[in-house]
DNA sequence: CGACAATTTGAAGCTTCTCAATTCATGTGG
DNA sequence: CCACATGAATTGAGAAGCTTCAAATTGTCG
């Protein structure tokens, strides 16, 4: 529990709330409290009532669906700026996900109240908060699409293009087993797929690290099997 | 293109816009223009740009994400009283998705900036959209849940115990293909699991209908093998 | 009644998963 | 600093579940 000075100094940073009036922010900041959550810990899990809204001051967020088997579904990541928790605050029913911290991480809770009385101030606050739900609905959409209708190699090009490109290099921003669950594959068969295309000469892994020698073949490997 | 007095009238009887302040509603109610689609016909597609947002007043719309193979992946059904098209409207990006009358429909859109206008005015209609695209979210949540982690005989247990019941009789609301697609099965799959299901004697099926015998027997169903 | 679409049924195949074992990293304590 | 312990990633073999294709049947609507 740090000083409300460093909350509105977080918040400051985030798109959502980083445009906002500042005393309007400086309001909302004081309403927040900051969170340390260490790596591995969970910030809710499913079937927590939902009582507001958390913003990453730094490190990352796995937003999953939990499974009784132990397997789990990888929704979503969330990184420095970035807001989670709002549909199931929104939705005032317990959350069905699980919210877990990859890295030790900073966060900042708002109380629900606290952002529906900020949200009648604000007609800019509920116009971003809209926009973002609807990014993160499209997101979905895309995770539904590639599910039901590509397959795993597909999946996993469209993955590698998309991912911050230095060069030739990219990175997996996860461990393979997340990143795996993430695009709807088990562990193995993920490891399998880079092996192919390793094989192929399209790219190359040591780690976490992906080489692409050949963006142009993994890209047609995006359409047709 | 009828009157906008009959458009004031539709939008009444929607929950979103029901709870208004009267005069806030006509106002957007003028903005609003009544639409026609026959069965079968486009609202959008893919690709086009998301002018509005759209009011079902009766009929139903399916949204779905085409694929060139010829198949499609269902999304969502909306019917009277209910909003779609926000999401892509509040991203300002093109559609995702298809939009497409299951029936002879009528519709109300309403323009972006009309409604970015009406949610400054409105509090209380920003808090209502809020709600609506999580409750959306959560619905694509649960999808990508039974897609990724249930069988699929473990969906059509859920779909059929959740369709609204009148004894022990329940309905397809759609033909089993759509239904099919909804469920992220062929409808070959569909059909089979249909017949097993009857050979079990735990439901009977007549065209859409179906008569569910064994309600505690498909509740098993739904969560073992 | 007739044509077209929707559904059912059968057979075969393929993609992906599961299980199990091995190798490879990672980090810890002596 | 190294040995060890723990978890992650790879690899192999086998199987399961679902899909695809094709044909027959049923249903529907003009």
């Amino acid at each position: 529990m740090t000083c409300k000075l460093n909350v509105d100094a977080l918040l400051a940073h985030t798109p959502i709330f980083g445009d906002l009036n500042v005393a309007r922010r400086v309001r909302i900041a004081q309403t927040g409290r900051e969170l340390q959550v260490a790596k591995h810990r969970f910030v809710f899990r499913r079937g927590d009532t939902a009582g507001g809204l958390y913003v990453v001051a730094s490190g990352h967020i796995k937003l999953s669906i939990p499974s009784p088997g132990g397997n789990e579904k990888v929704l979503e990541f969330f990184g420095p700026g970035q807001l989670f928790g709002e549909s199931g605050m929104f939705l005032e029913r317990p959350y069905m996900v699980d919210a877990q911290a990859l890295e030790d991480s900073v966060l900042v809770c708002i109380a629900r109240d606290d952002i529906y009385a900020a949200l009648e101030r604000d007609p800019v606050l509920s116009r971003y908060m809209l926009m973002n739900l609807a990014r993160r609905m499209d997101a979905l959409v895309e995770d539904i699409e590639a599910v039901n209708l590509q397959s795993a190699s597909q999946r996993l090009a469209c993955f590698l293009l998309r991912q911050p490109r230095d060069g030739a290099c990219t990175r997996f921003p996860y461990s393979k087993g997340i990143v795996a669950s993430k695009l709807g594959l088990s562990p193995e068969t993920l490891s399998r797929l880079l092996h192919q295309l390793s094989s192929a000469g399209l790219i190359s892994v040591h780690g976490r690290m992906v080489t692409i020698h050949q963006p142009e073949a993994l890209r047609l490997q995006q359409v047709a099997s």
